[in-house]
DNA sequence: GTCTATACACCGATAGAC
DNA sequence: GTCTATCGGTGTATAGAC
């Protein structure tokens, strides 16, 4: 039977919302968070540069988009993690862990994550994905010590630790991210217990 | 005798090179390091937009010279705060704690010292001075342990945990930056303790 | 939902006058 | 050493056609 190979009522697939996430986030590994642009981005996933405006509303809600999606990640890859380990300690070493890994293996998640500049205000959907996050630290951290107070500066603390080695491994202070990454876990791994069982 | 009050050969001062340096600061502070112009730069110093070209190769020179001055003054602080104390683990804690209110009460610099995105090797002088901040942990940790390997995993654990606390405070997740500065120093400064104690 | 076309603004960098 | 003028490029966002 006839049938059309293509409609040509636009020149774009199915999901175009998709593939320009994509398309951002090859960007962003390219070129940094402050590389990013709405109109590159448009040319790399075939489209003109008025289409995303259908389905974001300006620059920044597109990215904020991603950084929500890196949270989640996050927030799945680090539960995953702990739930491997039973002495909260430990979990909370797994924690540490776990964020120099999608540091290194998500660099452009992770820039746009912490690095952005986003007004998470805006964004009310961002704010609770990042706060999930740190929730998770909540429960190891109970375990370890009764006192509200005491808890949020060890959750605190275990996370200023993380970030730094995650932050000094994408920045290639350590040398070449992925050759550098098992030694940097280890590193946090083991800061993260001694601190832990030092609160 | 007659004397000119001025001569206008030129509509600016003595020292533009360090009029541009002041304002470009004054603009990463406003707008962070993403949104610093060499334009805007040039218009808040008062010259034209080619004036800045006699005194810095381009935009990234100028930026790299902004650099190299904060690696300095860090230099100088750490150094300070660091002779103030006698014991080696101290002093290491007084490293992270300094290293805290750099970044809280220079954040425009501590945003182009690490997240300006610029290629070191380009600019030798540069990382010359970021070295040379390193270096002030060798002679405490070198006290604590008599391994060189061991020596480079207290500083790079040491630098990470103070640089988290850093990036966290300057980021705004432990509330307003100002307003929460001692207590992550404090912070701060019982985790490279612990850190260094437990090495 | 996507396109074409466009308005508008800004930037980096250079040429040539003084 | 600074200015004026300018080129070439890129970006955000919108209007209106289909």
């Amino acid at each position: 039977m006839l049938m059309p190979t293509s409609r040509p009522t636009g020149l774009h697939h199915g999901d175009l919302r998709n593939a320009l996430l994509g398309a951002a986030l090859e960007l962003v590994a390219e070129r940094g968070a402050q590389g990013f642009t709405l109109a590159e981005t448009s040319r790399r996933a075939g489209v003109s540069v008025a289409a995303p405006y259908k389905h974001f509303a300006d620059k920044d809600a597109l990215l904020a988009e991603l950084a929500r999606t890196g949270y989640e990640r996050q927030h799945d890859l680090f539960q995953a993690a702990m739930s491997a380990e039973s002495d909260p300690a430990d979990q909370l070493a797994a924690f540490a862990a776990a964020y120099v890994a999608f540091a290194a293996e998500n660099k452009a998640l992770f820039e746009i994550t912490f690095a952005a500049g986003l007004e998470k205000q805006r964004y009310p959907a961002l704010a609770e994905a990042g706060d999930r996050v740190l929730r998770l630290l909540r429960g190891p951290a109970a375990q370890l010590t009764p006192e509200i107070a005491a808890q949020d500066d060890l959750i605190h603390t275990i996370g200023a630790a993380a970030h730094g080695f995650a932050a000094f491994l994408a920045e290639g202070i350590f040398g070449e991210p992925t050759a550098a990454l098992a030694a940097t876990q280890r590193r946090a791994r083991d800061a993260a217990r001694k601190l832990a069982l030092a609160h």
